[in-house]
DNA sequence: AAAGGTCCGTACCGTACGTTACGGTTCCCT
DNA sequence: AGGGAACCGTAACGTACGGTACGGACCTTT
């Protein structure tokens, strides 16, 4: 007669984290052969304690989701005073951050579960919901008051915000994701991201900036 | 005995072609859940013709993957005259077929299914290698001539075509492709398609263009 | 008409996995 | 020290599915 924990906020134990990280693990290392067997063994748990604790698998997997989102959640990037240079300078260190967590092992795999069963009969979309509210428009939410603050102080022009958010992660993403989804052996190291993020952002002025850009910044065909 | 028909090269029968369409309806309305059984059932053939024409169920996943990729090979897209408006026009008429594709149910059921068996312990690579090849690659080698074709021509201007290419398609993909695989409802009506390539090409251009564009198109924050 | 091949429909087998149940151990509370 | 809760390890159960085998129908060939 236990009702499954589906409102669990942040109620967990830090037995239960340490189980959901096994569970992580085990998705990076193992792929999409994820048994409870496995989950049990990894984290040293029983599986009647994952029953208990978590419902079912969906529920195991649901948690796993919305536990490492909540790992993920870094600072907003929303000024007071805004240049030329601070908006440039805050849309790298946004793209450079996003960069870093979409090509991370660990995003792969979570999007490849979510993925795989966002096809499936399951109402509601399931993980897919998950990740998009806690990645896409998570990520939407925390840059949009940054281009909309840009606009305010003159530095950059569009009519719809969103338009010219799709345009920037557009730009900083590209093929990067569906690629390493795919299995594509894509390496990005630190100095690629951080390279990616800043032609992405001067590219992105270029579209989007009002008449006075950043200077030595006028086009960037690299 | 039956050595596993891994060297099929379009040799199949109108009735395999039947169940390889049959495999992909199942795998657009149906979702994750793709068993052999429901494969036989929709084909209306058995399972012993399924193991005896693919092999297994990893051969019959593969040929299907193989038969719609032969399905989309559309024309090329190079030209030998090539100015401004004629440039334009095959940028927009390969990002809405580009498009079209991508969000096409088919589409995106095939490339759940290759993503979620990508993380697998597979070696190769296996599905997710063909959808890369077939795919993400196999467009890239038909619009670079174009790119390139475009720079002789001094239209525009880059120094890797490998580069301006994957800006190009960031463009105009965007994030749509992973929101759809997550299951977002996002309808992209033909409307929408064709004003996204367009809106898409000319921000490329205009990153991208030299110093004669194409008139009345200077700048376009939609 | 007889023979042989191809294929459909179904029944069957072995295994893997999700889920449940149970005995033993550790730890907390009083 | 005694009682009870939580939990670990393992065994057991039921189902689902990949893969195989078999009987019968249809079609072609001679």
């Amino acid at each position: 007669m236990t009702l499954p924990p589906d409102t669990q906020d942040e109620t967990l134990t830090e037995r239960q984290q340490a189980v959901l990280d096994a569970v992580l693990a085990l998705m990076v290392e193992q792929g999409g052969e994820l048994t409870m067997n496995a989950v049990a063994r990894r984290a040293s748990c029983s599986k009647e304690s994952l029953y208990k604790w978590f419902g079912d698998r969906e529920g195991l997997l649901t948690a796993t989701v919305r536990w490492q989102a909540s790992k993920v959640r870094t600072g907003n990037y929303d000024r007071t005073r805004l240049d030329a240079l601070a908006l440039r300078d805050s849309l790298i260190r946004f793209a450079a951050n996003w960069l870093g967590v979409i090509s991370s092992p660990t995003s792969i795999a979570l999007n490849r579960f979510a993925i795989a069963q966002a096809g499936g009969g399951t109402p509601g979309g399931g993980l897919g919901a998950i990740m998009l509210a806690n990645g896409r428009f998570a990520i939407g939410a925390r840059l949009k008051p940054v281009l909309d603050a840009g606009r305010d102080a003159g530095l950059i022009d569009f009519d719809d915000t969103e338009t010219a958010f799709r345009s920037f992660i557009g730009l900083v993403g590209r093929d990067v994701q569906i690629r390493l989804l795919l299995g594509d052996t894509l390496r990005l190291t630190p100095g690629e991201i951080e390279a990616d993020a800043a032609r992405a952002t001067d590219q992105f002025l270029t579209l989007y900036g009002t008449a006075n850009p950043v200077p030595g910044l006028p086009k960037t065909n690299a």
